[in-house]
DNA sequence: TACCAGGTCCTCG
DNA sequence: CGAGGACATGGT
């Protein structure tokens, strides 16, 4: 007999039903979140666009860019502060920040925490740019196939797996699904094995059609739902929309 | 007061 | 490989 509750990836339409029905309760209940939020031209703070998945301009790709480095296990807004700190000083952008003193962009990007990696990680990103793309990030990303951009990113210091995708699927546009700490959170809660990187991301990239707009909406969905409802020490389970497909709430009750 | 937040790198069994 | 520590600020 198999346990409902676990689900495992791989060849298994449940597993593909499983990922889909989740995807589907998720954007009925939350919505489309417009991500990611980007700076508007004129404006000072990053906008949620609900239904728009890009193509961005230049300096949107490099502001995501540097946002998926300084959010690395950081709550967003500390994240944010940073970026309207970078954004006010005129520095965003490979030239500037390279040519920025360390001190002045630890000084610009000290709320995110972990800034004197961060400002590093942004230095190695921003020369890496410079030496190896002189073309632009746009051109560079744009050119690139998902599998090819992400390995190609992950060779630099600093980006890691999440790290990459993100820039992948969000600043690229292109179909490459985010795995991050809520969908480890939400998806081990909800049974799904296994729960390593790799094994969710294929999961999630064979259950579903290979859209980056279903990407798109789909973490940040998980992201919503990790935030209000699947936290981390307590779970809001009663007004959970995944409720019917989880079982940690009925656990929790019966005790 | 602790714990947590949209990870990654390095070192050591 | 996987586990464990370092990296750091700001919110609850």
């Amino acid at each position: 007999m198999s346990d409902s509750r676990i689900v495992y990836f791989g060849a298994k339409s449940a597993a593909k039903s499983g990922v889909r029905s989740i995807y589907k309760k998720l954007f009925k209940a939350l919505g489309p979140q417009g991500w990611w939020p980007v700076t508007e031209v004129h404006g000072r703070l990053p906008v949620y666009r609900p239904l728009f998945y890009g193509p961005h301009t230049c300096r949107a790709m490099f502001e995501i860019c540097a946002g998926a480095i300084l959010t690395q296990n950081t709550a967003w807004g500390n994240a944010l502060t940073a970026l309207t700190g970078l954004n006010g000083a005129g520095v965003m952008s490979p030239l500037k920040l390279s040519a920025l003193p360390s001190a002045e962009l630890c000084r610009l990007i000290r709320s995110s925490g972990f800034y004197r990696q961060k400002a590093e990680r942004l230095k190695i990103f921003s020369r890496y740019i410079i030496s190896r793309h002189p073309e632009g990030l746009e051109k560079w990303f744009l050119d690139a196939t998902p599998d090819g951009l992400r390995a190609e990113l992950l060779t630099i210091k600093g980006i890691g797996p999440e790290t990459a995708d993100s820039m992948v699927l969000y600043a690229g546009g292109k179909a490459k699904f985010v795995v991050d700490a809520y969908t480890h959170r939400v998806f081990g809660r909800l049974g799904f094995i296994p729960g390593t990187y790799a094994g969710l991301q294929e999961g999630f990239e064979t259950a579903l059609p290979r859209d980056h707009r279903v990407y798109n909406e789909y973490h940040a969905l998980i992201v919503a739902l990790g935030k209000n409802y699947c936290r981390k020490n307590k779970p809001v389970c009663a007004q959970c929309p995944l409720k019917s497909a989880c079982s940690t709430g009925r656990i929790a009750k019966k005790g």
